[in-house]
DNA sequence: AATAAAATTACAGTAGCTGCACGCATACCG
DNA sequence: CGGTATGCGTGCAGCTACTGTAATTTTATT
């Protein structure tokens, strides 16, 4: 219109954006209310009026809608962060990674409890979104592998630092799992913070050589 | 024909076998030449030599036919032996339960490699073998509660049993995961149980307490 | 040999998904 | 302000996975 048109990020991308989380929205909706099975591309593209062409075109699949934009990687910074912590938790490190990650990803935190709330319950879902977690993990395992070599640790003096590392990233994954399930089935008291390192702490109780017992 | 027609275990179950095999085995076959994704239903039941119907009349699904029958739950035997068990290394007994369960399914080691193979570089398929898995962990999560209560540990005197038997369950799936890629990728020189065991020596290196690095 | 039960099949239809080409809105430039 | 390039939405035709149904064939029973 005036000669200043693009105001925000240009009058396109906002629209782009309004559409897609419209699409999410009503994806979501629906899915709650009917159950995802029972809800088809057809009617998502109804409620958000675009034609299915253009669902596809943002998210590709059907599953894209209800699961949200991608976990993305950190940014160098905490990457850098990470490589060069103290070393002494390394898998609270990690974790406490991946959260910050997943935090300031959506920021409604309505849309992220209504999207796990039918994650959990929709083992399709749920296989898909592992599915996309486990295309991180490669690049994580080289983080970790980065944080070992920082750290003095070489694949000499430790023959099986790389096996080490990909378990580092796989047990972080575990307590992200265990630890989201808690959290969103609303089985947890407490912040976020505490839950994560409630669950590391459940893992070194059962790892721990042989005191799971209790005394009595 | 004769009057004794059902021969071993009539000759009903025998062709039903028989398709199935074969239909699985052309599965993996084309799969590994042309990649999952460039094979059409339609493809393996011509090499089957049966209708796309009867295909999804065996398996349900596409996915059905590389992944073969689901992980069966053990034994009842086996069950009341890692019920009772010492209760030094639930991890390790936890393991090597399901590792049981998986080797007596299927007697082709061939078959079963080929299947992992394919697995392991198709995302799709590997996502959706881990939502099968997860399908046990409530059962095997109960089992491990039952061991735990054996072993007179109650969820008075520990308030969150129920979240360590979960976790224990997350954890050996991890140990697993973890064993299968090293094993089935060529990268592990050693018998099945030594992998186990070495993969859950790793779990413990990492999570002990503040052990990791080396001295020198 | 007659009959019951079970397996296989063809056929029609639905849903997810893709390539392609066309039209229109937006952004850019003189 | 007008022209133009570019990006985006859309319709359409088509492929593949999958399902219900009813008919046909194959195996088991008596």
């Amino acid at each position: 219109m005036t000669s200043k048109p693009t105001l925000d990020d240009g009058l396109r991308a906002r629209k782009r954006a309004a559409t897609q989380a419209g699409l999410e929205r009503a994806a979501l909706a629906l899915a709650l209310e009917h159950g995802y099975e029972n809800v088809t591309v057809d009617m998502i593209c109804d409620a958000g009026m675009v034609s299915q062409r253009t669902f596809f075109n943002y998210f590709g699949t059907k599953e894209g809608a209800f699961l949200g934009t991608p976990p993305p990687m950190p940014a160098d910074a905490e990457l850098a962060r990470f490589v060069h912590g103290t070393g002494a938790d390394i898998l609270g490190d990690l974790v406490g990674l991946i959260t910050a990650a997943l935090v300031d990803q959506e920021p409604d935190p309505g849309i992220l409890r209504a999207r796990r709330m039918l994650i959990e319950r929709t083992p399709e879902l749920l296989g898909r979104e592992n599915t996309r977690v486990a295309e991180l993990e490669e690049s994580l395992t080289l983080l970790v592998l980065d944080r070992f070599h920082a750290q003095g640790r070489t694949e000499e003096s430790t023959p099986d630092l790389e096996d080490e590392a990909r378990m580092v990233v796989t047990l972080a994954g575990s307590v992200m799992r265990f630890s989201m399930q808690k959290w969103f089935s609303g089985g947890f008291a407490g912040t976020p913070s505490e839950l994560l390192r409630h669950s590391i702490a459940l893992v070194r109780r059962i790892t721990g050589t042989a005191d799971p017992a209790p005394r009595g």
